[in-house]
RNA sequence: UGCCCCUUCGUCCAAUGGCAGGACAUGUGCCUUUGGAGCACAGAAUGGUGGUUCGAAUCCACCAGGGGCAACCA
């Protein structure tokens, strides 16, 4: 069990662990659990959890499982559980072991038997619907089932008649007998066991009646000896069910669940369900695309497991509910990525250049430093340089605003790396517009500095025409228009506040040939524009880039308010 | 309307009966071959009313507000 790094930031069930293990309280080393069902990817939502649950393990010196919660053969695949193990490897934990419900299976039905012949349990064949009905409602009691009186001996056989599959889906249930008028509604004879004749993705067709969530998690956790369950907080009301179930089967020093306030984002949303829906509508491209919050979606967009990480150590463990600006989150992944990745040059929008007392045809190599002077990392590629160049539309304004740094008519900037220019003419088009600035460059500031000491008071990126690489560059931005999608209440349509400027593709930008043959995945800063990363879509002669973020942009402050 | 949980700067999290602090965000300034990064400074909070106490964000009561629970989902 590994943890690269975990939370120097206290919270209450830090502290809850450092008490119990202080006090012995279970008699054994520490030991949590993560546990996912396998039907659906896991997005930044679990990582929050992932986080905890490893990083709790980790400080105590004890073990987290990872166990696939899949006892609904309805919903769960084979390639979620991949897709899992591969998440969690990537965001930089190791389980102590891999475990699953499914396994349990028989462990559980045995349990179910014994529950039975206490007497603390009985099969139900009221209908679904008359089940529902009989559990009253919030302020109302339930009503016992006709079924409930029926002997050990009856439900033993009715039982194991389920199991041997004699009976159709929903023709029987098997529930615990506790109490129809409980206020915790959980607790009015929770289902049990129902009859599912489906193939699991695991276990086939051996079984055909599946235990229900709150009969196979507690259980499943006291099997597997775990200390410290925890769980979001709409689970709090299962925990009644939860102690009763490690009670009756006799766990001693059995698991206790803890809950904790799951993530909320602004402008994201964290439901498998939706973002199922997602993926099958094709609103989005797929589980792994750059603007989903899954685990694969950050990793495609560029995010690094140290930011996700960071991210969680940020926003603390609490009980109260709670929704994350989306600020906090670019902070951690800004943070992440300056002190890792290369700058190169980048232009998005290229208007074209031409330095009129530049030689034609000469190019040179000009060093271009990795890293900026305040990131400890070394490094040097060489740019060329021309005659004509492009740089970004957005560096230039034919009659600046007060404020504005960059190049302008009569105005000398630098070119990063390079030489001071200074724009002595605009050629527009018969429609008005501008085509190309024509520059004179000083050859004395190779490389960016004046022997004079002349300041400038804008630098901004370029490239050289004759060897610029032409490449795709995919802007991602906030999937979803409002801070809260599912505001409004469960079937509210969050496909209606779909940003439709999620991705915006620009074709056309102009990069430096450096990165011309780096693998995918390959991260860097576009100098001036944001955090990149070449997409697995790129190859050799059709690069393709993600934009993971975007500079922090005062100008664009500056820009807004006039 | 029953049960349960929650309520501290704009946001997230600390402070566990003893100076309400950090991060993000915001603003100002410095610095800068990225309008990046960094540095400095600033503003900014204990939902309300009572009570206990020498002393309450913390304990108690009530009120208000928010959230969860009535799938054969997890």
């Amino acid at each position: 069990m590994t943890a690269p790094d975990f939370s120097a930031k206290n919270n209450f069930i830090r502290e809850m662990v450092a008490a119990d293990v202080e006090s012995g309280r279970y008699g054994r080393g520490v030991a949590t659990r993560f546990p996912p069902e396998p039907n659906g990817f896991l997005h930044i939502g679990h990582a929050k959890s992932i986080c905890l649950n490893f990083g709790i393990a980790n400080e105590f010196g004890g073990r987290c499982n990872l166990r696939f919660d899949d006892t609904n053969p309805f919903t769960e695949d084979i390639k979620y559980v991949n897709a899992i193990k591969e998440d969690v490897q990537w965001l930089g934990f190791t389980w102590a072991e891999e475990r699953y419900a499914s396994d349990y299976f028989e462990q559980l039905y045995e349990f179910a038997e014994r529950l039975v012949t206490n007497g603390k349990a009985y099969v139900d064949s009221a209908s679904e619907e008359a089940i529902r009905a009989g559990r009253g409602t919030v302020t109302s009691a339930g009503t016992d089932s006709p079924n409930r009186a029926r002997s050990p001996e009856e439900n033993l056989d009715l039982l194991r008649r389920m199991k041997a599959g004699e009976f159709a889906d929903g023709a029987h249930v098997l529930r615990a007998k506790i109490d129809m008028a409980h206020p915790n509604m959980i607790m009015r004879d929770p289902l049990l066991l129902r009859i599912r004749k489906a193939t699991h993705y695991r276990r086939g067709d051996a079984w055909c009646i599946y235990p229900l969530y709150d009969f196979a998690h507690g259980l499943s956790d006291a099997l597997e000896g775990i200390t410290h369950s925890l769980c979001t907080l709409e689970f709090k009301d299962s925990n009644d069910i939860y102690k009763w179930l490690v009670h009756e089967m006799g766990f001693v020093n059995p698991p206790e669940q803890t809950e904790f306030a799951r993530l909320e984002l602004d402008y994201t949303i964290v439901s498998k369900r939706k973002l199922l829906r997602l993926v099958n509508e094709n609103h989005v491209k797929g589980w792994d695309d750059p603007r989903m919050p899954t685990i694969a979606g950050l990793r495609r967009r560029g995010v690094r497991p140290e930011a996700i990480r960071a991210f969680a150590d940020t926003i603390g463990v609490a009980r109260k509910p709670a929704r994350t600006e989306l600020a906090t989150f670019e902070h951690a992944v800004r943070d992440d990525l300056n002190m890792e990745v290369p700058r190169v040059l980048c232009v998005v929008k290229p208007i074209k250049v031409t330095l009129t007392n530049y030689p034609e045809g000469q190019v040179e190599e000009l060093d271009a430093s990795y890293f900026p002077h305040d990131v400890p990392k070394t490094g040097t590629r060489k740019v060329p340089f021309s005659r004509e160049l492009w740089v970004d539309r957005d560096d230039f304004m034919e009659t600046p605003s007060k404020k504005f740094y960059r190049l302008a008519p009569g105005r000398e900037v630098r070119l990063r790396y390079a030489y001071f220019i200074t724009c002595t003419e605009v050629v527009k088009n018969e429609a008005g517009e501008i085509v190309e600035l024509l520059c004179t460059y000083d050859p004395a500031t190779r490389g960016g500095d004046s022997p004079d000491g002349r300041k400038v008071q804008g630098t901004i990126h370029w490239v050289s025409a004759a060897r610029a690489l032409d490449c795709e560059l995919r802007m991602y931005d906030r999937l979803f228009t409002a801070a809260d999608p599912e505001a409004g209440g469960d079937e509210a349509d969050f496909i209606s506040v779909l940003n439709p400027e999620s991705l915006v593709v620009v074709s056309g930008a102009k990069i430096e040939p450096s990165v011309g043959a780096d693998a995918v995945g390959s991260r860097y800063q576009f100098e001036r524009t944001g955090y990149f990363v070449s997409d697995p879509d790129s190859k050799p002669g059709s690069l393709v880039f993600n934009r993971t973020v975007t500079l922090r942009d005062s100008w664009a402050k500056v820009a807004a308010k006039g």
